[in-house]
DNA sequence: ACGGCAT
């Protein structure tokens, strides 16, 4: 299924458990752009739809409208984004109300999620909005820079902001190991968190002191370094897998 | 601990 030589490179994951499904969340970016892999697995079978950036937040919008459910019965709805239409269509059967996603791309390629709604606000649509919701302000966050050059950037009003920051720095860490490529840092308001952070100076060409940053469990490493492309920031973390992720946070 | 969809 998957294309085991793949460049593209992993921006953000998360995952989700809801009743028994696990949905896992991957954010990634390649030459065409960014587009947020959703796949939802349960008992050994896995499906996957493909959205591009543009529809995060569109997605966030309609997991909004579906979890925050009126009286009413909530209707069908479709999003068209480049060369794909997703439809979303509430059902239900005996073991519970559920939401079906499908992805139709052209020519006639579909792909379906099914995501339960679950019992309570925060479960089931209302924690799939609320994954949606970070990946794409964490996704506003990240920066990836052609040119390899350092830069950082002022951000305001972040919440949650060392969740968002420990994604960030998992991106940094596995492109600067990839190809020596830069991701520039969010400058995180909370000061326990700025404080953590590798200091920029311009006025001294960029000079970077490097530092060690724990986040809960994890354990990142900063070091400034430099080739013939130009000056880079290698951040390296001691568990850089995804799945190591999911069973973490679960 | 499910399992829906739909080929």
């Amino acid at each position: 299924m998957d294309v085991v030589h793949s460049t593209d490179v992993e921006l953000v994951c998360k995952c989700l458990q809801v009743e028994h499904k696990t949905f896992y969340f991957d954010l990634k970016e390649n030459p065409r752009g960014r587009y947020l892999k959703i796949s939802e697995k349960s008992s050994g079978s896995r499906s996957t739809i493909i959205v591009p950036v543009a529809g995060i937040v569109w997605f966030v919008d309609l997991f909004s409208y579906y979890a925050d459910g009126d009286d009413r019965e909530p209707s069908s709805k479709e999003l068209q984004l480049d060369n794909k239409v997703f439809h979303f269509e509430v059902r239900e059967n005996a073991k519970g109300r559920f939401l079906k996603v499908s992805e139709v791309s052209l020519p006639s390629i579909r792909s379906t999620i099914i995501v339960p709604a679950g019992n309570e606000a925060d479960e089931g649509w209302g924690a799939f909005r609320n994954v949606l919701a970070e990946i794409h302000e964490t996704s506003q966050l990240i920066v990836t820079l052609p040119d390899g050059s350092v830069s950082s950037q002022q951000l305001s009003g972040t919440p949650e902001l060392l969740g968002n920051l420990s994604d960030v720095v998992d991106t940094a860490a596995y492109m600067s190991s990839r190809n020596g490529k830069l991701v520039s840092q969010a400058r995180p308001l909370r000061d326990g968190a700025t404080n953590l952070l590798p200091s920029i100076n311009h006025d001294t060409g960029g000079l970077i002191t490097a530092r060690v940053l724990r986040a809960k469990n994890k354990k990142f490493y900063f070091d400034l370094g430099s080739n013939a492309r130009g000056q880079y920031l290698r951040i390296s973390e001691v568990v850089p897998y995804c799945s190591i992720y999911c069973q973490h946070s679960l």
